[in-house]
DNA sequence: TATGAATGAGCATTCATTCAT
DNA sequence: TATGAATGAATGCTCATTCAT
């Protein structure tokens, strides 16, 4: 099951590493199919047992409360969402690679996001519907944001700035442009209208060039 | 009280046509600020009573369900938000003004939708927050938008694309990306971050640069 | 209207004697409208002011609790379903009448409750309905058959007993008897199955065939 | 306890099939009471939970709805009640048995009602209260009364009439006079006064006579 | 006198959570 | 470890009743 891989990746199982028991799996899956149907405070323990095929007591042996559950699910995508920046690595490959230009920049940045967006749709929405109910997923996303990411980004932005690649806008919001864009076509084709025919590639590619024209020195 | 003025406007109140009643109002705001801190589904009619002053009876009097409630609270804002692209005077000038040029027309939307937002930054929130979990708010929201809005927006498109003032693009592409980028940088200011203190008009200024370099035929 | 005709004679009243409004006559139609087809319990008084045409205070203006518009209705049953046997000339011409035979005395006692029971049979299925559910209702009604028609009745049945025109079975289980055949026909064709084609002469006939062979001493 | 035994009898409870909890039996006794004394409409969840010593919630755990609740009291009683006439060897028994005379008929009918309704009084008042105003109960049961036992019921009548044993009126007018008196009897004894010193033999016995003397044919 | 907005206690029902098995 | 019956607080909503107009 796809799903269920996806599901697997997210919280990085291997066949090693089984922390998961398959009930387990299956209580996230159905936490993640109703909370991302009806929202949070609308979906009750009993259904996500139900939809689960276990007993209601059962997800609470496994999380101390529903708002537990909510942050097993979400946490671990924003670990993944934002934890590549983070990762030291990955920073690098993102950050401090010379690109050869701006729009080599943005198009790593589009897909990568483009990709995990695609393949965590569901969880994504939770985030977004759920982050401004609950401090406890918006402080540490803040907290993360800004403290490891906002600089080194900021960094590569001033950088194409004094390349004459790119206009002289305060950097600030230069990034919330590029953050925007890329953010609003993910979830144009992921969350908005899923259903919809979309030639994903063109729109990305189309995306690319919107950015780096908007952006571009002339 | 100036959120006072701004819900009596939404509900295009004016001193002849009282038909709100003090308590009514007092319902309205409660529910408006609880709906957007908390979400419809954890928001209870117990905290909207006490937050309005009045009992809990009095809202099921004024409103046969809490559902009724919230959309008595959104549906004119769909109308207001949506509505004047409708009529038939304003759609004109919008989009049926010979505009200099592109920039014209986007700087005209742009803040013609920058007061509106900022003057219902709440209930945007609720809008949106909803929007997704009620069919009732979805689907005359979609119909209104294709069948009013995308037809005459997709003709001016044309219009500049033909004047080889904007890029080839789909027009379908090209309409989203002017929507999620004014969207974006609006939800910034006034949704995701109302606290940080924001130069609305330079933003909006450079927002409107960005959008005008990234759609411009070279 | 009939109805209206019935019930002012139910509440004596006569041209002369306006005691009761215009109001106050429809309240008392939808009640009982509602009390009868709906059980007194779960009927409310915001559906009675909706059918009377009155505002919900109206009602509370008349009748200070919902229990009172209910015995008001149904007190003035009682003492017409059971005054006639009370009152002097009236039980006198019922009890104390030298009948030539008993089935004379039946058919007297029949047809004066048809006719009571015809006229009046929503009032009558509420007073049935309630009775065993309010001490109000039930006392006097048992205080009024115990002190003012058991002893008359039974001294007429004696009567027969002592001329052999009736069995010698204890005075009270033929008094229980006649009331319970006399009743089960009326409620029959009144209320258990007032939709029907009923023969209501004939069926009156043969039940006062009935109740006289089935007492008739051979 | 009688009535707890009484109740199991009533659901078709024997050691082997215990389907009903303790606490379900508590739940159901505590509504037969509830609703016999008060109506169904004037009792609450909240009185039966605690008369039944359990949560509120637990009855919702058992019965979806209040009516459920009343359903699942009532049903059973009916299939009781109207069943044995329906069940082939029963009807066999009342209707087809090759009685000596009508006397026998009668006193088997009486009889085995008798037992019934002394059983089960509580419930067979809350079904009278109640059968008027809920269609679910209606339905059924004048379904079940037309389809099964009013045709067999008749041809009894009707074998009767022509043996010459009882009058030649409509076969319905008998049936119904049959019923009614029967249904007065047990009606007077086991629910309008309950607590009056019946000698039930003598009773029955003397219904019995003037049933039989007020059918035959002279 | 009549209104109808307002009340708040009470209702049936749902919910997250607990715990004995 | 998993269960599911049991809990009781909380929820959306209804109701009889009050009262200023």
């Amino acid at each position: 099951m796809t799903q269920n891989n996806s599901l697997k990746e997210l919280l990085r199982l291997n066949t090693n590493d089984e922390k998961y028991s398959e009930k387990q799996l299956k209580i996230l899956e159905a936490a993640i199919e109703t909370f991302s149907e009806k929202g949070y405070a609308a979906s009750s323990t009993n259904e996500i047992a139900k939809k689960a095929g276990v007993a209601e007591g059962t997800i609470f042996r496994h999380y101390k409360t529903k708002k537990e559950l909510l942050l097993s699910i979400v946490t671990p995508l924003m670990t993944k969402l934002l934890g590549p920046f983070v990762a030291k690595d990955f920073a690098k490959e993102i950050f401090e690679v010379n690109y050869d230009n701006f729009e080599q920049f943005i198009r790593n940045l589009a897909f990568n996001r483009y990709e995990f967006v695609k393949n965590h749709s569901s969880v994504v929405k939770i985030l977004i519907q759920e982050i401004s109910f609950h401090d406890e997923l918006k402080e540490p996303y803040i907290k993360l944001f800004q403290e490891h990411i906002f600089e080194k980004f900021k960094a590569t932005i001033i950088k194409f700035q004094e390349a004459k690649e790119i206009v002289n806008w305060p950097p600030e919001t230069i990034i919330r442009l590029i953050i925007n864009t890329i953010a609003g076509t993910l979830l144009s084709m992921f969350l908005l209208r899923p259903e919809a025919n979309w030639r994903y590639e063109e729109e990305m590619e189309l995306t690319i060039s919107f950015l780096v024209n908007g952006l571009k020195l002339k």
